[in-house]
DNA sequence: AAAGATAATGCATTATTATGCACGTTTTAA
DNA sequence: TTAAAACGTGCATAATAATGCATTATCTTT
């Protein structure tokens, strides 16, 4: 029996019951007690086991990978994704924003899409990084780590010098009269930046964010060549929106 | 019977259990079991199956989530990890290349250590935003995909203008006569500039990197301050790096 | 088809890993 | 507090792996 076997045995084991003895997995695998113990040492090593005098448990709560991004309301956000694809091109410059929204619209682009896509966002950019055909260029600077997206001036400085001619922009609030609105004040220069570089200007928006006033503006509705939610154009929630001229999506 | 057809007949093998044995699979063959493990080596290469001792264990589906990293040979690079936390002071300005060795190190800093990181390394990135006091700070560029890392002019630029006290340093090969070489050309180039703006060069290296060479030169041995392996520095897979005057950890 | 070049294989040697045992230390429970 | 049980460490041994080298097989080119 190999080493790997063996552990996966043990790890089994904790199927049946909540603590495996020492003594009885090496009665029962016929091995000494020294081994066992020393695939205790390893499988704890690898944090999967909890080492406790005469045996062993299971570490349940196995702090997941910091690598899955937790999207929340990720049905609403896959149907304002599938809604804006219509408005992808190949061959495109794309500006693509931070958060979920954007993150589960990135994920139902095609596989083979081919466009040159900037993003200063970190999960954006390993998602896309999946797309063979497409150029992806990230945009350094300094890291806020709560946004997972870059800020400083040397973002700015990358944007005012490029020329796009869509982004895709996510948002922290919507509100019909105060247009698109920013909790944090370096997003928000960082947005305007963004949308001073793009030929067009298409927001992704669950409803949630909709009628909503950040301390920071970014721009008005005016600015706004779409405004695609997982509402129906035509819902009650976003006649304000309508009656305003928004093109809704 | 060809290399290929028994390479075939190998992960079939895979269909009846989880495990081959190597032993088993050299009488059942009658051939060598040289042959067999140098099969196993070969495949492993291809990413196909995991080795053990003793044998092999197929590789199961990986990750469908392209967030989560498979590291291979994970257990190496822990120990590799484990002796460079060694190198970090409290404070410095550090640069960091990507790599899973360099990204099995990341994950062991302790979580409220505080310092300014360089890196150009998407994964590296993402595992340190984890910690809230490292300032991080992402240098952007064109992204390569195979690597996750940026290349270009401009991440060239960005570390020509800056000065770090250390430069943790992953590796494609490292060569007693050749020092540090890199596959890829561009790669190779932004080393060199990383190298140039720190003051010590760590390399950090499981063994399996050790006595190759690459195209592309970076630098020499007497350059790097620190190699890091699995490996006991007095082991006698390393004696000619030792011989070399290299300080090996 | 033959000769040379290249790759594959097996063998011998050395290195590494896994395992059990002995023995001293630590922990548990009465 | 004490004795038994469990643990950790160093060591010896055996199994497995890696490496250099010689040999054999395969491919290329003429």
């Amino acid at each position: 029996m190999l080493k790997k076997e063996r552990h996966q045995f043990i790890m089994d084991k904790f199927k049946e019951a909540d603590k495996v003895n020492t003594i009885d997995l090496a009665l029962e695998l016929e091995i000494s007690e020294d081994t066992i113990r020393r695939d205790f040492n390893e499988l704890h090593n690898k944090g999967l086991i909890e080492k406790v005098y005469g045996g062993a448990f299971l570490v349940k709560d196995k702090s997941r990978n910091i690598f899955d991004i937790n999207i929340v309301n990720e049905d609403k956000k896959i149907i304002v994704g599938q809604k804006a694809l219509s408005f992808l091109r190949e061959g495109q410059v794309i500006i693509m924003t931070g958060g979920t929204t954007n993150l589960s619209f990135c994920k139902l682009i095609p596989i083979d899409f081919s466009a040159t896509i900037y993003t200063y966002s970190l999960p954006i950019a390993m998602q896309l990084s999946q797309h063979p055909n497409i150029e992806l260029i990230f945009i350094g600077g300094k890291l806020q780590k709560n946004a997972m997206v870059t800020v400083g001036i040397d973002v700015v400085q990358v944007l005012s010098k490029i020329k796009a001619d869509v982004c895709f922009i996510g948002v922290s609030s919507l509100d019909v009269n105060q247009g698109l609105t920013e909790m944090g004040y370096e997003v928000s220069i960082i947005k305007k930046e963004m949308i001073n570089a793009s030929d067009k200007i298409i927001v992704l928006a669950t409803s949630d964010k909709i009628n909503g006033k950040m301390p920071h503006k970014v721009c008005g509705l005016d600015r706004i060549d779409a405004i695609v939610t997982e509402l129906s154009p035509t819902s009650p929630r976003i006649k304000n929106f309508a009656d305003a001229g928004a093109r809704l999506f």
